[in-house]
DNA sequence: CAAAAAAATGTTCTCGAACACACTAAAAAA
DNA sequence: TTTTTTAGTGTGTTCGAGAACATTTTTTTG
């Protein structure tokens, strides 16, 4: 086992390492002749360059920028930071410098406000949880225009300009949480979807969710469950779903499609409403209780961590090794309960 | 922001580049004086090496050998061998050579034949999936005083010499399949866990398992459940299995502790057993068709795949850039049904 | 046919860390 | 006092890829 070289190949091939260069990198001015000599070599060992002596010539500082609505507005965007905080500490040794940035997710104008910061700073890269659908085509077309790569994450939006999407498949999601209803609620009963959301930004994400859900019933044979949805703000959840409720007659579950089931808890505890089955999204703290209390009965895990950090490793690896970035990478959709939950609090 | 480099210190604190690279190694001849001015503009600077340009004067082809049971004797370490090849494929450009072989699962012998021969190549290390404890850590002893770093996944050993373990937290594995069980098997009724294994090399992993699966229904109160175990190797299954069940009222689960939960299902048809919860392990071909069937309900994924791709990336990001390899890694452990399983087969 | 232009090829330097080697100055031994 | 030792310091080379630069060879043109 031999590790070929550049040099290694113009021996091979009875030429000088300029002429293999300007051979692998096509730049031209290489007669027919040693062209040929050349690709006779490189066809018979499978030369790879070293990636990392590629690398230490390139000696750059790589710029990524980071873009997330603020955690403090919406809980779920909490471990996304962990995930750039980890990507920071492994990547800085190599000349990445990683930085973070936050957006309003109730303010369009914030998020493009943010957006022409980072554009004139010009990083390499910039990683975007797009909420708003035509903003973030807007900018994406932008930092493309400027040479800027964009990767997104957790949210899709509609553009071949990304660089690379890490996220789940929603609908699918949506038929596993079905599942598992179908598994804990009784049969015939009623069972009611539920969408939080302050601004209704994650509107795409929740219908999706919903879509599989229903579906998945939808092709059920012999068993009937009646299905409703809610729509809702956070702020007016107090006193929409108990009035929701009382128009129902035999509920037996309740799908959650964000992260907020703990507030449900919340009103349903509040109002002694009981024997109800509970599905949710993310492991927040206060879901995370209420699971382990066995009050909710299943989370989805969108894993928001390792989404931002996967989607960072990917761009590093691209500027540090040549490696290609992925498209699409789809996470695997996370059952979590009561027991399984601490395996995945590292 | 700035990427400092041994040069910069070297002028900052008035010296030659020699003895600043004295002083980050310890390696002596340094004045008292020398050595202070270094450390002050060290403390003030929070100066890493490059880790790229330290690999590439180590110029050295890393030799990593992995030990794995045959899967044509168990179909279980398929999987492992993805995991090693997209390794292969992903390092051997850093000159990592990554060298696989094969021992019986049902043979003491060839695993100590195996590794004799391995000892002799004299590779940098070593990851072992360990199922004799006892021929393990001799050959544990052996590799670390050879210099050979040992590491291990998915079964351990009790020895202090590993340098790694990548797993699941076994107990807590059966706790998750108790919980599940406890959902879909009627109260009440009687559960069977059943272990299968040609040669009872998993006793261990096994044991653990029913363990935590008990452990889960003792501290149940309210509800019972009668619980019992059925030890048998695989080719007595047709014969063992039904005589089992035989003795039994009232079946409403079996928990199959290993990847063998399809050929409980085969029998179980063949007989014409029916309404009975099936959960096992393992995303084996056959146990997806029966869970996408519905006739398995869950599969706990032990993800071996990963478990043996995570390893070698501890041992490569430790040969090339000096990463330290984690003493124990507890990968989650994944709930699977008919309807998540799809996004984890990537 | 000679000079100029163009094409092809070879040489050298750079990146940062690491370490062998070379050098200086002061202390110890002859 | 001269030589030798040694502690301390600095310089130079290496790793492999890449590209600027230098050189040689071939072709074109006046």
């Amino acid at each position: 086992m031999k590790k070929y070289t550049i040099k290694d190949i113009a021996t091979l091939a009875g030429v000088s390492k300029g002429t293999v260069d300007r051979v692998l990198h096509k730049r031209g001015k290489v007669s027919e002749e040693a062209l040929e000599k050349v690709n006779k070599i490189l066809k018979e060992i499978d030369f790879q360059p070293n990636p990392i002596a590629r690398n230490l010539k390139n000696n750059k500082i790589y710029q990524i920028c980071v873009v997330l609505p603020n955690p403090e507005e919406d809980a779920f965007w909490y471990p996304c930071i962990d995930g750039v905080n980890e990507a920071i500490e492994e990547f800085k040794a190599f000349g990445v410098s990683i930085n973070l940035y936050f957006y309003s997710p109730s303010s369009t104008e914030s998020f493009i406000t943010i957006n022409k910061e980072i554009l004139n700073i010009s990083p390499d890269a910039v990683l975007l949880s797009p909420l708003f659908q035509k903003e973030s085509i807007e900018v994406t077309k932008e930092y493309t225009a400027a040479g800027i790569i964009v990767s997104t994450f957790n949210n899709q939006i509609n553009s071949k300009q990304i660089g690379s999407f890490v996220g789940q498949d929603l609908f699918q999601s949506g038929r596993v949480a079905a599942k598992l209803m179908h598994m804990v609620a009784e049969s015939n009963s009623e069972i009611i979807i539920v969408h939080i959301d302050e601004v209704f930004n994650n509107a795409l994400h929740m219908q999706e969710k919903e879509k599989g859900f229903r579906n998945y019933f939808e092709e059920l044979i012999n068993t009937k469950y009646k299905l409703s949805t809610l729509n809702v703000v956070q702020s007016e959840l107090d006193k929409s779903l108990p009035n929701f409720l009382n128009l129902q007659k035999n509920v037996s579950g309740i799908f959650v499609t964000t992260s907020k089931a703990y507030k449900v808890v919340e009103i349903l505890q509040s109002i002694n409403y009981k024997n109800v089955n509970l599905i949710g999204y993310d492991l927040l703290p206060k879901n995370i209780n209420f699971l382990k209390d066995n009050i909710i009965n299943f989370l989805i895990h969108q894993n928001p961590k390792t989404q931002t950090y996967l989607s960072l490793t990917y761009l590093v690896e691209y500027f540090l090794f040549s490696k290609e970035i992925p498209k699409q990478k789809l996470l695997p959709i996370d059952i979590i309960n009561s027991e399984n939950i601490t395996s995945y609090l590292e």
